[in-house]
DNA sequence: TGCACAATGAGAACCGATTATCATCAAGCA
DNA sequence: TGCTTGATGATAATCGGTTCTCATTGTGCA
């Protein structure tokens, strides 16, 4: 049984009010204030995933990012300037056309690469 | 100015052979009866890159993979069971319409995964 | 045929991400 | 208010992937 963790919730309710998945050290950086160590995020956020909160998302080259479970079908977007991930609702759809003749498609991930709003504000 | 090199071609011709991007270890398995170094393999994909002749391909959670420059738009899909990375032709298209307002689209990615035909046959 | 130097192979080193270790801290109960 | 025990933080260890180092090889030209 888990008992008493000043951080779980806390972790949970940051990954809930991001724009998109977060990684560890996301996470640390944003509770910086609290003094949470990279051990202790790690530690939670794989509870998370095993308790079936939060699911991890891998993205190309970079660490393990996660974000709560049950959110509608979604993707992502990455920024080339500030590297953030955002999620992004809706699917291109039509995913079967490409599957090659005796490929079985179990699921699929698109994930699109550009300038956020932000960056390109900041020009 | 780059003189002789015994696998340069090797190289570009197993990639070019292949049914999707490979991985340096991938390459030197291919090549495994010339006793070719994973040093040289990384030295060789790294050069073709630079030189124009070859572009990484980065999927999630694996190492950086290869394939020959200037193939014609397509995206990727990887075995769950035999971890094979298959090039499939076409693209499901309308990507803008996931963009976020102020957000500027510059690529994109596709990533099916599931089963080959093989591992679906080998059952 | 000999030489200079690029190419190569083996393995050490490095790197970022992640996990393990362990002493310390503190919540909840006696 | 003490005690037990899970939670925590610092840091070492690990892990896959990749790059670096350097002695050796062998190509291509003199």
């Amino acid at each position: 049984m888990r008992r008493h963790s000043r951080y779980r919730q806390l972790i949970q309710d940051t990954l809930r009010d991001a724009d998109g998945p977060l990684s560890a050290t996301d996470v640390q950086a944003l509770l910086d204030d609290t003094g949470i160590g990279l051990a202790t995020v790690y530690r939670l956020l794989n509870e998370g995933v095993e308790d079936g909160e939060l699911v991890g998302v891998e993205l190309p080259g970079g660490p393990r990012r996660f974000e709560p479970a049950g959110l509608p079908h979604h993707h992502h977007f990455e920024c080339r300037a500030c590297r953030k991930v955002f999620a992004v609702r809706g699917c291109p759809g039509r995913m079967e056309r490409l599957v090659p003749d005796g490929f079985e498609l179990e699921q699929h991930e698109v994930i699109l690469f550009g300038r956020c709003a932000d960056c390109v504000t900041a020009d």
